[in-house]
RNA sequence: GGAAGAGUGGCCGAGCGGUUGAAGGCACCGGUCUUGAAAACCGGCAAUGGGCAACCAUUCGUGGGUUCGAAUCCCACCUCUUCCGCCA
């Protein structure tokens, strides 16, 4: 959420910045309502005060022993008229919220300008595309052809975009994600973090996936209860409403998770193979720091998820999304991309945010910067490290060999029971 | 699922329906004293919203209700504790 004041003190400004990433600010309505609010929410306030004069005036008489009749008259009108005052706040408090609540995140000012994809900025590659001396296959037709890989199964118990893993595939899988971990967790500083896959809709709304995004998201019937699309919603949501002194931070948490999504609107896209999946896993990296920290922990981070994809020897590029392709609550974003040789470029396999302010002020986290200052929202980051149903279908494609076995990186062995190869 | 009990400020813990945003203690911050520290003493110490400010409003698990007035009474829900049942 964007800060009210801010919208208040320099609407023009934010309506520019809002701009950049291709959205208009319905400047009218938020000054109109903001105009209501302000009259009303006085107006309640004047009224709460008489009646608590009023009120203690009475209690006073009563203890003195004296006659309260004439206190007590015309006070029933003035409550007759806070109730009106009050529900006429709500109503207007209620509109402002869903506008503010619709509102994106502003682009940090570093972000490069652009409408979509095509204008993002890269910032580095990592590696050389491997060479291959046969047709390298993709990851379906090599994981079919080792019968590890099986979506007809899936399709039987479940429906499209579901997959199937079974012997040394589902184990690399489950290598991929202690290697993250064990990695995370041992050299760069995160705390390992269990949390649940089923989320309530406060949670959803602290991170920005509600209530705009409700169709990307699979809701549990009959309950108030949603499948978790990232790992980001519970860990972030961690320190929701909560004061953290300035010693404790910054806090950096790693976890893994499935993730559930819809991929609602993205009919007859990567309908073949791993790439777009109902379900995935994910090992995810959040941070929670001080505001002015933010800026180099979004680097830091960013390097930590790059790291993976350098043990395991895969080729990969970093980009700087453009402001018209920054996803809704962050500030700055770096997507990762990783060579994909059966389709011959980079894909992406980890998403890299800072939010700013914009996740604490929904989920209401701030800090004590101490001096005497009041609590302040602090920053929040997250970013995928890495994608790991992405990751498996990047080893096999990249370590293929012309007989269609897999070689598994290095850095995986010591989590594989002994298999360096796979077929 | 059944029964009983409990949810108050960073923590502990008071609180007859009427100047209670909330006693007291701990912790923390500032000061006095001290060579220094401790102790003692004095003072300060919640969040949110509105306002340039004085100040005002809201908040005692959450949401409703009763009342001129609710932390205090009523209802529902949530969470925790203990016991019973059931299940991994």
């Amino acid at each position: 959420m964007l800060d009210p004041q801010l919208l208040r003190n320099e609407l023009d400004s934010v309506a520019a910045r809002l701009a950049r990433r291709g959205m208009q600010l319905d400047s009218g309505r938020f000054t109109a309502l903001e105009q209501q609010r302000k009259a009303v929410q006085v107006r309640v306030q004047e009224l709460q005060h008489e009646r608590n004069a009023r009120s203690r005036d009475i209690g006073r008489a009563k203890a003195q022993g004296e006659d309260v009749d004439s206190l007590m008259a015309g006070i029933a009108r003035l409550g007759d008229e806070l109730r009106a005052a009050e529900a006429e706040l709500a109503r207007i408090q209620e509109e402002l919220s869903a506008l503010l609540l619709g509102m994106p995140n502003l682009p940090d000012d570093s972000v490069p300008d652009g409408r979509d994809e095509n204008d993002n900025v890269e910032l580095r590659r990592w590696s050389e595309p491997p060479r291959f001396d046969f047709e390298p296959r993709d990851h379906v037709a090599l994981g079919e052809g080792l019968g590890m890989l099986d979506f007809g199964a899936a399709a039987a118990v479940a429906g499209a975009r579901f997959v199937t893993l079974n012997g040394p595939l589902a184990r690399l899988q489950r290598a991929l994600i202690q290697f993250m971990l064990d990695l995370h967790t041992g050299e760069h500083g995160y705390r390992e973090v269990y949390v649940p896959y089923v989320v309530n809709a406060e949670a959803l709304t602290g991170t920005g996936q509600l209530p705009k995004f409700e169709e990307d998201l699979f809701a549990l019937r009959d309950t108030p209860y949603y499948l978790i699309p990232t790992a980001e919603v519970p860990v972030t949501n961690l320190v929701r409403e909560s004061i953290i002194e300035a010693a404790a931070l910054p806090l950096k948490f790693v976890a893994h998770t499935p993730c559930f999504r819809s991929e609602a609107g993205s009919y007859g896209k990567d309908t073949r193979g791993m790439i777009r999946q109902h379900q995935f896993e994910k090992v995810e990296l959040v941070q929670i720091v001080a505001p002015d920290a933010s800026t180099v922990a979004h680097e830091e981070l960013t390097a930590h998820a790059e790291e993976v994809l350098k043990r395991l020897g895969l080729p990969f590029r970093t980009m700087a999304l453009c402001a018209g392709d920054l996803g809704f609550s962050a500030r700055r974003t770096y997507d990762i991309e990783v060579w994909l040789p059966a389709q011959q470029c980079y894909r992406e396999i980890s998403s890299c945010s800072n939010f700013g302010d914009f996740q604490a002020r929904r989920m209401q986290a701030r800090w004590r910067p101490g001096d005497g200052r009041k609590p302040e929202p602090v920053h929040t980051l997250n970013g995928s490290g890495l994608a790991v149903g992405r990751t498996l279908l990047a080893i096999m494609e990249n370590f293929q060999d012309e007989r269609g076995r897999i070689h598994v990186p290095a850095a995986l062995h010591p989590y594989m029971g002994g298999i360096q190869v796979i077929g």
